[in-house]
RNA sequence: GGAUAGGUGGCAGAGUGGUUAUGCGUGGGACUGCAGAUCCCAUCUACUAGGGUUCAAAUCCCUACCUAUCCUCCA
């Protein structure tokens, strides 16, 4: 398997540092807000790429943190005029339901950062005596200048950056560059007592104090939006490589491009997010998972709800693939598909950094071979090719579940009897309007050659 | 100013030296009472601009232009 290494700026061959083991952590969120469709598609993509590697056989540690204590957080506290925890765990909360409907389920572990706070500052006093950190007026500042590699992830060189382009330069750092391992307290704002001072940790330090704690100094792969390279990545790669004293820290970097909106990143800031429920309460999560993976995960994704729909009516191929092969004991001709080949490059694409969408294209291919030779397939075949949509499902997360309960079905079963007495004696007006009433309460109906399906829509 | 990634048909998006990408869309047809799903046929001959290398360039080189992201808030 290979994949893109930020590091090094190439696809390189994936070796893990135990055989057979992977340790993966991927920053998650700051709750704060609800997530919008550009936070979704990292935790989607990582998500899917964690199933594909377990997939593979190996045995995937995947551990994501939680940005639970944090200046926006605090804010919107004062705000709203509660507790800052009442609003940390409200959107945790949201962001929990909103990756059980993504079907994002293959974190081992989401670690919030208010439950590290002892490792924290475990790690801020090894720096200070180490001599990379230093007290400020404010807090406790991490000095860039005695880190040498400093800018190696990003191509950044410190002494090219400029001041304050988009953050005013306020505090009492020695340098411009240095950045904030520790806060002090403010009145009215969450502490916790450390040995320099009452306060609470800077962005950076949280996960390098979390993935110490469960991965030890180095680790395999460290994921997240290609916004964290610079200057978060660059920071956890400084402070934790001056823990350590090692030359590594994660061995591979792996980011995912923006998603935009009208050819500009989609951003709180830039007032041009779309939530994550707003398009789930217009499209399945499946539509959206298929969309971020119906694109190469390192370029820009534009959004807008047209491009959806259009990933929607691609998505349903398969789907409507998958449940015509729902029965294979339909299916009585003679006629073989090679799904060797298919299933073949399917994998081949995915060991080639991960490229879903060529992935995604070798499915779409099949179902235009199966689709035009459905009628003459085989049993075999037939349940060959489902028992691969459900592979390439347990990877992507891209089929809708078939709800059929069983009193739904018995209630059904009468009502498409009925209509078809209605169809029999051509009272269609009467047929098709008690197929839209169903369709109203989210159930559709087809009707095929002689029989009539049903589907849960919604 | 610096760093990084790009510029391909109506849209999305592969393709790193020589052959139709593909999908969506659009038009027509088949099937159906209709709708939906599906199939068949057609449509589209495109590579930011200029120059260079070559028998041959979307692909390699140079120049210019344009776009996105980052430069201590961010997935």
């Amino acid at each position: 398997m290979k994949i893109f290494n930020t590091l090094t700026r190439k696809i390189e061959e994936f070796h893990p540092i135990r055989k057979g083991k992977i340790k993966m952590f991927v920053c998650g969120p700051t709750v704060y807000d609800e997530i919008h469709v550009g936070n979704g598609r990292t935790f989607v993509l990582f998500d899917s790429f964690a199933k594909y590697l377990r997939f593979k056989g190996y045995l995937l540690f995947y551990v994501q943190n939680i940005t639970d204590v944090d200046d926006k957080i605090i804010d919107k506290a004062k705000d709203e005029n509660v507790a800052f925890s009442t609003i940390s765990e409200r959107y945790l909360n949201i962001f929990m339901s909103y990756m059980e409907r993504l079907r994002v389920e293959s974190v081992s572990l989401y670690a919030p950062a208010s439950l590290f706070i002892d490792e924290i500052i475990s790690q801020i006093r090894r720096l200070i005596r180490r001599g990379y950190a230093y007290r400020g007026d404010d807090g406790i500042y991490f000095s860039v200048s005695k880190f040498d590699d400093y800018g190696s992830l990003s191509g950044q060189k410190p002494d090219n950056l400029i001041p304050g382009v988009r953050k005013s330069v306020t505090s009492s750092k020695k340098n411009f560059q240095d950045f904030a391992l520790w806060k002090d307290m403010k009145p009215g704002e969450p502490w916790w007592s450390a040995p320099w001072s009452k306060g609470r940790p800077g962005w950076h330090i949280e996960d390098t104090a979390i993935t110490e704690y469960f991965f030890g100094y180095t680790y395999d792969i460290h994921g997240g939006g290609s916004d964290l390279i610079f200057p978060h990545h660059e920071a956890e790669i400084a402070q934790m490589r001056s823990i350590s004293g090692r030359k590594t820290y994660a061995r591979y970097w792996m980011h995912t491009g923006m998603v935009n909106m009208a050819s500009e990143k989609m951003s709180k800031s830039a007032g041009n997010i779309v939530k994550i429920g707003n398009v789930l309460s217009r499209f399945r999560p499946e539509d959206l998972r298929f969309f971020y993976l119906n694109s190469n995960y390192r370029n820009v994704l534009d959004f807008s709800m047209d491009l959806l729909e259009e990933s929607s009516t691609a998505r349903m191929r398969i789907q409507n693939l998958y449940r015509k092969l729902g029965d294979t004991g339909e299916f009585t001709g003679n006629h073989n598909i090679e799904l060797g080949s298919i299933r073949k490059k399917f994998l081949s694409h995915l060991d080639h950094d991960f490229d879903t969408r060529s992935a995604l294209r070798e499915v779409l291919h099949l179902t235009s071979v199966a689709f035009s030779s459905i009628d003459r397939l085989s049993p075999a075949s037939a349940e060959e090719i489902k028992r691969f949509l459900m592979e390439v499902d347990s990877i992507f997360g891209i089929i809708s579940p078939e709800k059929r309960e069983g009193n739904l079905s018995r209630i059904l079963s009468g009502i498409i009897a009925y209509r078809e007495e209605l169809r029999r004696a051509r009272k269609f007006d009467e047929s098709d309007r008690l197929r839209s009433l169903l369709r109203e309460a989210g159930i559709s109906l087809e009707d095929r050659a002689g029989k009539t399906e049903w589907s849960v829509i919604e």
